[in-house]
DNA sequence: CGACCATTTGATATGGATCAAGCGATGTGG
DNA sequence: CCACATCGCTTGATCCATATCAAATGGTCG
């Protein structure tokens, strides 16, 4: 069972990525982010890597992240996508399970983490935040293994509605990612994802004007294959 | 992509369950339990309901307990196992994300969620406990998805060196589960499950005295296949 | 001892992976 | 500004792992 994954793709690490300013630029959101820098990073940089200390946490502001493994046989498994609004990299533990890297060039807010857990222990909002973080990622996780289970079909409608709850301009969903991407978010190849869009186009419940840009169609059709 | 599992399997609710006594009867642990009852449960009686309010902490003293969901179509996907000495039922939220049943006949604490969640906002250990039941979670969540995405083989493979790390009886496994438990929790069926068993017999890695019981012949060749 | 249920084993079907080629968009150098 | 190389995506042909369907075996409990 192996799939071309991480062979067919290419993680660049460059040391990219320039601090702007200490944000309180964005003015709504959280306590948390108050307290970050905000970073610019290129497209395909590393943000953090596996096992590397999670001293910071990360909210992006524009731009998509994904975080992913490789397994020892070459194998990627893309863990979650991270869109405008998301926050990324609090782990339960001291380091990081997952490595982060920007698919596209982004703007992140980026926050020392002890500063964030010293502020949890006095004020009650930043704490019930950072608990409210948690479960979001502990629910999408769980979602995540119930999408692994079905079938090639029934991912990529998940996937779909998944974008399209996250982007939501009224059906037309841009896609930051590349077929690879969405093939290891979903344990799938590339050519079963792409064959499976196209399945969905000629079925009139999705149209694809551009590689990366999806228009839902019949999203109920989706929903019922979602089952 | 129908599996068989929850239609060939019964789901049996009978009221079940008698209080025993405020425990401090299991001296060490948390401080968590302190708190708790000790209950009786009979085997395959239902703990709680997916989308019940999460009431309740539990931890289980002796037997084994399942998590699961059911899908719409039919399918069982089970979330997680859990033996004597292990603690299920925290939520992120205010609802129970999957159903909870017993495997076999077992005796747990149960202890009520407020209390804990009140001792936890004086105490640091309690609230540091919680954290970490919760940390353990999800990191078991995310090891399970990289388990979903492999072949049969691996799956089983990594499925008996989870089991035996947990039992840990000097490479000697005592699966409360059935087959169609352990399919349901692999994502695959109880054909493949049970072939793959045979295969890794047929090849000196395991031998299956009993169907519950499985030994460890050659660990690194099943830490190899884990992959 | 007989019925039942879980498990194993066998035969076949099939969904998705793999291998391979074609196509369209994007960017580069002449 | 165009020709050509490159890259991401799609499409086609074939293969294979696992599901499905079916039957045999074995263990458990009355």
């Amino acid at each position: 069972m192996l799939t071309q994954s991480a062979i067919r793709t290419g993680s660049f690490k460059q040391p990219m990525a320039s601090i702007r300013l200490p944000a309180a630029a964005t003015p709504q959101g959280g306590t948390i982010e108050m307290m970050g820098a905000l970073m610019t990073f290129t497209r395909d940089s590393e943000i953090y890597g596996e096992n590397e200390p999670a001293d910071y946490l990360y909210k992006v502001v524009s731009g998509a992240v994904r975080t992913y493994k490789v397994l020892v046989d070459g194998r990627r498994q893309i863990g979650a996508f991270y869109l405008p609004g998301d926050t990324f990299g609090l782990e339960v533990g001291d380091l990081h399970t997952f490595s982060a890297e920007t698919i596209t060039n982004c703007k992140i807010i980026v926050t020392k983490r002890s500063a964030v857990v010293a502020l949890a222990e006095r004020d009650n909002d930043a704490a019930r935040e950072m608990w409210s973080l948690t479960a979001r990622e502990l629910q999408r996780v769980q979602d995540h293994i119930l999408v692994l289970i079905k079938s090639a079909q029934e991912r990529v409608a998940s996937f779909l509605l998944e974008m399209a709850d996250r982007t939501a301009d009224a059906g037309v969903i841009e896609l930051p990612m590349s077929r690879q991407d969405i093939a290891d978010y979903l344990g799938l190849t590339i050519e079963t994802v792409s064959r499976t869009l196209t399945q969905l186009e000629k079925s009139a419940t999705i149209e694809v004007p551009t590689s990366r840009r999806i228009v839902l169609r019949n999203r109920s059709a989706l929903h019922r294959l979602n089952a």
